[in-house]
This record gives C-alpha cells, structure tokens and sequence, in this order.
DNA sequence: ATTTATGCAAATCCTTTGCAAATCT
DNA sequence: AGATTTGCAAAGGATTTGCATAAAT
C-alpha cells in the first residue's frame, strides 16, 4: 500500500512477484512452484477472495502444479506477513485483498448481498491518529468496516415492495 | 448505568433483565433459570467476554443451574437479537460487549496484550454517515478497530530494551 | 547433499444441531 | 398437558499440524 506513496525507494517498481520472492529470501525461503502460482493467481486481479475460493480454482485442475489446502494457507499467511496482503474477517471466515502497492482504504459490507464496497477517506487516518495520541497507544493499523444496505440491494427491495405480489 | 443516555422513553427504567424478559415474551420464548442466570451474570460488570469464558464459569460450577455450552451460545445468540449484545470478531473468534444502555463507542485492541480498549469520537458517525451517504449506502452499523500496542505495553518493551540481558 | 516445502490425513478450535429428557406456562 | 428448552453427544466448517515424500538450493 504504502509503497506507491513513497516514490523513490527500490520497493514501488517491484512487482508483486519480485517484492515476496525478495521477501522469501531474506528469510531464508523457497521460491517454490506453488508459490509463484499463488502469488501469480491472487495478483491477476484486483478482488476480495478467501481461502477456500483459491483452493478451488487451483486445488483441482489439470495444469500443474496443483496447490493444497495447507499450501494455501500457509503462503496467504506468509504473504500478509510480507506485506503483500490484508486480511481480515467477515462473518467468521477470512477475507483477504491486495495491500502491496495498492492505496490505503476502507469499506461498506452489505449485509443482503454480501458484497464489499471499497472507500477511501482521508480525515478517517487523521481521526485515528489523534484518538491513538490521546490513549499513548502507537498504531500499526486499523478496520473500519460500515455495514450497511448498498444503493442495488435497497433499489431492489424498493422493487419488491411496489409489486403486489411476489411472484417467486 | 447508560440508560442516562435515552431518557424518556419506555426503555431507560427496564433492566437488562427486564429488556430480556420482554423481548423473550414478545417472541412467545421462555423464562428460563439459564436465560436469568446469563444475563446476570454478563451484566454483572462491564467487559468483554466469550462464548468460551462463561461455559468455564457457569458450565462446570455447584450452584445451579449449570449452563451447558450449547446453551450460552444460543443465549448469546438471542441477547444480540434482543439488542441486549454487540457481537464482533477478533482473530477468528467472537466477542462480546454490552450494548443496551451503554453509550455508542468504537476500539483500540492491543495486539501484545490482546486487550480491547474503549473510547468514542464524535467526529466518526458524522464521517461515516458522509461516505454512505455518497454511495447510497444506508448504514446500520459500523466497526472501527484501530490495532497497535497499547501504552502499558510499550513501557514494558522500553524496559527490556534497557536492560543488558533478558533473565526470563 | 541438505534443507525446506508439499500433500495427505488427521487433529484442532469454535460453533451448531439432533434428539430425548427436563422445564416452563 | 402441551410446547419450548436443555444438555448430551456428535456433526460442521474453517484452519492447522504431523509426517513421509518431493522439490529447491
């Protein structure tokens, strides 16, 4: 996220790709099959996915390599510890999104269709800053989720309430 | 105690008890031992809690009733129906705070001590209500976490830096 | 040649559910 | 009495782990 404010260091013209593989070997890592396919996969574009989703799409298909469930899991976390994704929960489960070279934000979850709407808000970081100062806690972060009915799902019910019946 | 803050309805002189006890006759369920007993005891003081910590003190205590396990997350379940709870999850597993009669308000967990600390600011509803608004989004609700390291912990890290060799 | 990573199956953790017995109204 | 609740045991769903084998350095 971070890194496409601070022009100039070595770390914005990194892709994705590159940034974890550095990230690997300063840990002593392996750049593996899997990995790569994963990070390949998961920057491909930009969307909130789940665990469960990715083993989907790559824990059963015919190209190889084909990659686990507890592969899947231990690179997400390894990749939220690079820095290159968030994550965060929603109803129970993990959800995660790109963080790596993508713009501080926030979001509105609604509760009928389930969808997360992404927005950014700059007097909300200021906001936190000045409440953390007054508590002495040092931030490394925050949520800030708004939950809520989105403009379809209300245009939607607005629907369903004119008809007189409801035919399905 | 916060029942202060909507003075003049119905609702201000209802203990939690009360609350519940009318909620559950408006929905045709029952006053039971165990529904009195959790909402004594949750209301006993104001904190945060699991699922987990009241099945250890209520579960396998001599007083009766005992409350099973399957009960206190039912119970849990109905409270936050009846406005009673405010749910929200932390690495994967759901806590609990007050809600009737306690005053809106938003948190700072700690990620060293993994405590949750309270405070309110205006500023945020407005804010968010701004955002939504833009969107269309019509808003129930939000959560606002800001995560770091509380000030009692960071005072014990500036200790152990000090000193010339950890003896733990 | 070593060491780390993977995949499998099984284990864990939290939460929910089916059902007979107990409890409310 | 009649309906709802409880507790038990077991099921569920998401995530993690032990361990033998495969892959990377």
């Amino acid at each position: 996220m971070a890194d496409s404010f601070t022009l100039g260091t070595v770390e914005v013209s990194l892709s994705p790709q590159e940034r974890f593989e550095e990230f690997l070997q300063s840990r002593g890592k392996r750049i593996t099959q899997q990995r790569r396919v994963l990070v390949e996969h998961i920057f491909r574009r930009h969307e909130h996915f789940d665990a469960d989703e990715l083993t989907d799409e790559l824990g059963r298909r015919d190209i190889s390599p084909r990659v686990s469930r507890p592969t899947v899991y231990r690179t997400l976390s390894e990749l939220v510890d690079a820095g290159l994704l968030r994550k965060f929960e929603i109803g129970g489960r993990s959800v995660y999104e790109h963080d790596y070279g993508y713009p501080q934000h926030d979001h509105m979850h609604c509760q009928t269709c389930n969808k997360l709407y992404e927005f950014s808000n700059d007097e909300l970081a200021q906001l936190r800053d000045r409440v953390a100062r007054e508590y002495g806690f040092r931030v490394t972060g925050h949520r800030f989720i708004i939950t809520g009915i989105c403009q379809k799902c209300r245009a939607a019910q607005q629907q369903r309430r004119k008809r007189p019946v409801d035919l399905v």
